[in-house]
RNA sequence: GCCGCAGUAGCUCAGCUGGUAGAGCAACGCAUUCGUAAUGCGUGGGUCGGGGGUUCGAGUCCCUCCUGCGGCACCA
């Protein structure tokens, strides 16, 4: 890339003129096959018969592109850098030669790009892989590559974000459930997953030649919940919950730290509704949706709406229907969203809710897809005012999505330096000297009957080495206790990223730490 | 899975053309009782990712597999 480098800013150096030409069809092509180009010749021939064919010549190169240039090529600047060097595969597709990519970044002047490299090493330092290592809350090792293993501070951040979940879908009117993790690959098979998606499920052997899988999704498992019995109209909407343990055998250059794992948990839900409640389901999702997301502190989120994908399940009118009616349902919504073309489950249209985590990238977290095709499949239907047997309409949906992804999020957001009510550790009571030592176990004490959780440092070190352990670990809260908190029954408290400290009342303190610490009101 | 790069102590990294593995931080021990981002001294710690090969001798060279990283493809 250096090399690279070098050339590229001779040719800079050099400030050759830049022309466009347009050129006829044939030649184009006997022109590129001539000199080898046979991809450029491949696209020149795959453009549509009257499309414009502009080449641009600078000094003795010659190429197809669709511009616009630059006048010269001294007008690029000297700002740019080179990056990094990929394969990609021709045209995108997987079945295609893959071919090599330089990626580079090019800014008006030094300073921009500067400024530019600066943010992506800023970035970096949020990556959640580090800070997970760092901040002892998880690890991952090859001998279970694509799962994780929570340690006891990154298992407090679960549960924190579960036991907030939990509490939501409780008041938002959703039941919840718990399915088995192996199932029988005649339900996979009647679903369609098996067919699609067969190669991404693991598999085991049971009772001679019966094939169980490790379920890589939880539709199936809430319909066998949905059948038991006989549903009536009554029942519906019927919002069926599940923190559901999933496998799949991701390709083994998908994963990605805990954003792209093998094993995660889904906050899944299924919406048994009928098509008149797609809209207020629709609707009242977006906002538990956009609700629970301003709680993590994410205010911004893209919508993504996907529609049929070319391999599928149902008939194109049943497609139609059901992209018509997500749409109205999105729309009715009132929510901005953007075309993913062809992006749709195979079962069914979906709108996706992204995030961005810290280096730029999206990902996909929430999801809400409308399904005619399951419950039919797999023979769900109620009872209608009518008498008669109806199907009802699947809502598949998710909010964070899985927890080990959403998480992951969380983490690059805030830096590591989480809410009070995420923190693993939310206190520290740190003393000065050890004749404070009965005094800051009472501290300790009077934290842990707030419900806070506290921990202490009664170690021999100066006080602002114990400010330095845990500023580093992203402590929101250091109390510091020495002769004057004792004699007071105060404590001196510092907050993560501030430089001061306030001194207060012990009780205050408490009463203080323990409103910050309790999860968002909405 | 594909293309490229990488894997040395818990972490960050050094180790020239092959000659018995090193630093800082962390950990542990001892001393220090100190008022808000590092107290001092000492000690232990490695199948150099796994396997195979070349060589008198491999962390270093070759083959192969695994894992990770960056993209691509995939993502129910």
């Amino acid at each position: 890339m250096a090399r690279l480098e070098g050339r590229m800013r001779e040719i800079v150096e050099r400030d050759e003129p830049i022309s466009r030409e347009v050129w006829d069809r044939l030649d184009a092509i006997d022109f590129f096959q001539s000199i080898g180009e046979r991809y450029k010749a491949e696209i020149v021939r795959d453009l549509p018969k009257g499309e414009t064919i502009t080449i641009y010549k600078q000094g003795a190169f010659v190429d197809l592109c669709l511009g616009p240039h630059l006048p010269s090529t001294g007008k690029l600047g000297k700002a740019f850098k080179l990056l990094k060097i990929a394969g990609a595969y021709w045209r995108g597709d997987h079945r295609n030669e893959m071919l090599q990519r330089v990626y580079g970044t090019c800014w008006a002047n030094e300073q921009q790009l500067k400024d530019y490299l600066h943010r992506l090493e800023e970035a970096e330092r949020r990556d959640h892989r580090k800070l997970g290592r760092e901040m002892g809350l998880f690890h991952l090792q090859e001998e279970a590559a694509g799962s994780v293993f929570w340690h006891p501070k990154g298992w407090v951040l679960w549960r924190a974000v579960e036991t907030y979940m939990r509490a939501r879908l409780d008041e938002g009117g959703y039941v919840e459930v718990k399915t088995p993790q192996l199932v029988d690959r005649a339900l996979w098979e009647a679903s369609g997953h098996w067919e699609k998606f067969r190669q991404n499920m693991f598999t085991t052997e049971a009772e001679g030649d019966k094939v169980l899988a490790l379920k890589p999704m939880n539709c199936p498992c809430h319909v066998q919940i949905f059948r038991q019995g006989i549903r009536s109209y009554r029942d519906l909407p019927l919002r069926m919950a599940e923190f559901g343990s999933c496998h799949r055998n991701e390709p083994s250059g998908a994963l990605h730290g805990i954003m792209r794992v093998r094993a995660f948990t889904q906050d899944d839900a299924h919406i048994f509704c009928t098509e008149d409640q797609i809209e207020g389901e629709t609707r009242r999702f977006c906002d538990l949706l956009s609700s629970i997301y301003a709680a993590f502190g994410f205010k911004d989120f893209a919508i993504k709406f996907a529609d049929r994908p070319p391999v599928r399940a149902g008939s194109d009118e049943t497609w139609d229907k059901a992209e018509a009616a997500l749409r109205r349902a999105i729309e009715a919504a009132g929510r901005a969203y953007v075309m993913n073309p062809g992006e749709g489950a195979f079962y069914g249209p979906k709108l996706e809710f992204v995030l961005r985590d810290a280096i730029g990238r999206d990902w996909q977290c929430g999801t809400l897809q409308v399904d005619f095709v399951l419950p039919e499949r797999l023979g769900a239907n109620y009872v209608g005012e009518d008498g008669q047997k109806h199907r009802p309409v699947m809502l598949h949906r998710a909010i964070i999505g899985s927890f080990e992804r959403f998480i992951g999020i969380l983490i690059e957001n805030y830096a590591g330096a989480m809410p009070s009510w995420l923190a693993p550790v939310q206190v520290v009571v740190a003393t000065i000297t050890n004749d404070s030592d009965s005094y800051a176990r009472e501290v300790l004490a009077a934290l842990g009957e707030a419900g806070l959780r506290a921990e202490i440092d009664l170690g021999a070190d100066k006080i602002g080495y114990k400010v330095r352990e845990h500023s580093l670990a992203k402590v929101p809260a250091i109390l510091a206790v020495g002769k004057k908190e004792v004699e007071a029954r105060s404590v001196a408290l510092r907050r993560f990223g501030s430089n001061g400290q306030e001194v207060l009342a012990l009780d205050e303190a408490v009463r203080m730490l323990k409103a910050e610490g309790a999860p968002p009101k909405h």
